[in-house]
RNA sequence: GCCCCCAUAGUCUAGCGGCCCAGGACGUCACCCUUUCAAGGUGAAGAUCGCGGGUUCGAAUCCCGCUGGGGGUACCA
């Protein structure tokens, strides 16, 4: 059997999931539980989390990153919820393995302990800044004696420990994506290993952790390429053999640049909110960097784990395009859901909204269920996101229209008189149609209107403003057969209402 | 400033030396369908393949330079 691939993704609990990290996640996972295990190979996705920052730390996040995972449609196989043989996932809770691997450094002379205040630290910038040097620590204190050194951590003085870098030769990262890219160790950074409150850096605890989990691929944001040689040279001071890399491009904003709040949602829990779909958004996204063959859009969950492989990534950068995105939602909405399904999706912003009970949220037997199911069946063709089902579906699903200007009543062409007329004929003739047949329904309409001496769609519209309440609708005998005769009646009737209070009166 | 990545229509992309005076999709526009609006169908416009040099019988495809865009430059990830 190939060697087992294992692929982590590794967020760091500061926030909600953004849309690129998103993106990471899938492409992992599809690495792993996708190309990896179509052949033939262990496939491992793992969940990490990267809690090292405790100042930046968000109480909740991390809860609210696996939730939005999990609905993504993504599943783990070790992470801090399910545990695994590596366990624990979270590096808060590891921070006893960083420590004795940043002592192994420093015992092999690979490491040091700095003892510079942030202040230096930050006046040595300015200094080189304003002489035009390139920024970077100085390394004052790499050239400390080992013994007082030692001395003055006994004595408490505070300090971080720090990576000798090699000075010199050049350090090669192959990218699976882009080839070998060069660096000169020279321009290295001797990096933080561990900061001042015994919390690893992300570079020392991400190769422990690589290593420890025995992850064989690293799938990251191209924002990670400089510090590649930085952690390869990690693993070779450490003997370790280090994981293959990819750096995933990035993801820019419309004009250029990040994609920030400017632009629009940038969290995948934006997006679920907004009532998109998560396999829309995952075929959006896929296509985000990937592609089958330029020519094939709609892809699965499962065609993804079928078709995706890793070389197929392209290298390049691509922009968020927000309308596409509402595209794919809307045809996923329209055409691939099935419709008991999409009810139960809608159900949720509809309860939220009152049209439904909450209860009918849950239970996919409840009455409104049913009840909702032949309104979204006949709106669901232009529901862009589930968020827009209430107010596409409230003339349907409540009692009484929001109230309306009577003046749309009135067709362009036509007089409110002549209107209020063809309405109370239709009031009169409602009684004796069966709604449920619509190509009957219609037969005694367009006969009526040539009866009225009206056009089909100037009697049409009348109608339909007066039983929705809106000039757009679906059409017009499907409407009236989903609103049903009783309420047709009662809201023909108040339009007729209306309508006479528009009316000039007989001279 | 320094280091690095990227470069096909407004956007996502196909293309990996001749099948390409460049294919698909979103968006845009037009027409069809039609009781409105959508959806759907058909079609159109839109790319000197960023620019300039090479290599080659032949380059979007290979090489170099430039330009542009982006990333990094923290005791953040």
């Amino acid at each position: 059997m190939p060697p087992a691939v294992r692929v982590r993704f590794a967020p760091s609990p500061t926030g909600l999931l953004h849309v690129g990290g998103g993106r990471t996640a899938l492409f992992n996972w599809l690495l792993a539980h996708g190309q990896a295990r179509r052949a033939g190979s262990d496939g491992a996705f793992i969940l990490r989390i990267e809690d090292t920052d405790r100042a930046r730390l968000v109480e909740g996040a991390e809860q609210g990153i696996l939730d939005v995972l999990a609905w993504f449609g993504l599943t783990w196989d070790e992470g801090p919820d399910v545990g695994g043989p590596h366990a624990p996932y979270r590096q808060s809770e590891r921070t006893a393995l960083y420590r004795e691997a940043a002592e192994r450094l420093l015992a092999s002379g690979d490491a040091y302990r700095c003892f510079c205040s942030p202040e230096r630290l930050q006046a040595v910038r300015e200094a080189q800044v304003a002489r035009k040097e390139a920024p970077g620590y100085d390394r004052h204190c790499r050239g400390i004696e080992r013994d007082a050194s030692f001395a003055r951590a006994q004595a408490g003085d505070p300090y971080v420990i720090r990576f000798a870098m090699p000075r010199e030769g050049e350090t090669v990262v192959h990218d699976a994506l882009r080839g070998e890219i060069v660096y000169q160790n020279a321009n290295l950074e001797d990096l933080v290993l561990l900061k001042t409150d015994g919390f690893p850096t992300y570079h020392l605890a991400n190769v422990v952790d690589d290593h420890d989990m025995a992850v064989s691929h690293i799938l990251r944001g191209e924002e990670w390429i400089p510090t590649a040689p930085l952690h390869l040279r990690l693993y070779a001071a450490f003997g370790w053999e280090a994981p293959s890399l990819a750096h995933l491009p990035l993801i820019l904003a419309p004009g250029g640049g990040k994609l920030s709040k400017r632009h629009g949602s940038t969290s995948m829990e934006e997006f679920r909110a907004q009532g998109y779909l998560p396999e829309a958004l995952m075929n959006y996204l896929a296509l985000l960097g990937w592609s089958l063959d330029g020519e094939t859009e709609i892809f699965s969950k499962a065609d993804l784990l079928e078709k995706f492989t890793l070389e197929r990534v392209s290298p390049s950068p691509a922009t968020f395009d927000y309308a596409k995105l509402r595209w794919f939602n809307a045809h996923y909405i329209n055409h691939i859901v099935a419709l008991d399904d999409l009810v139960g999706r809608v159900a949720p912003f509809l309860a939220d909204a009152g049209l439904v009970d909450r209860a009918a949220v849950a239970d996919p037997s409840h009455p409104d269920r049913a009840r909702a199911r032949p309104a979204v069946a006949l709106l669901k063709d232009r529901m862009e996101t589930l968020a827009e089902a209430p107010d596409l579906l409230a003339p349907f699903l409540r009692d009484a229209l929001e109230s309306y200007d009577p003046a749309l009543l009135v067709p362009k062409k036509g007089s409110s008189a002549e209107t209020l007329a063809a309405l109370e004929a239709v009031a009169r003739m409602l009684p004796e149609v069966d709604l449920d047949d619509e190509a009957a329904t219609e037969a005694r309409f367009r006969a009526l209107a040539d009866e009225l001496g009206l056009k089909a769609g100037t009697l049409f519209m009348p109608i339909r403003v007066a039983v929705t309440g809106r000039t757009q609708s679906p059409g017009l005998f499907e409407t009236m057969r989903v609103v049903g005769a009783a309420r047709c009646t009662r809201r023909l009737d108040a339009a007729i209402e209306a309508l006479r209070a528009l009316v000039p009166a007989p001279a």
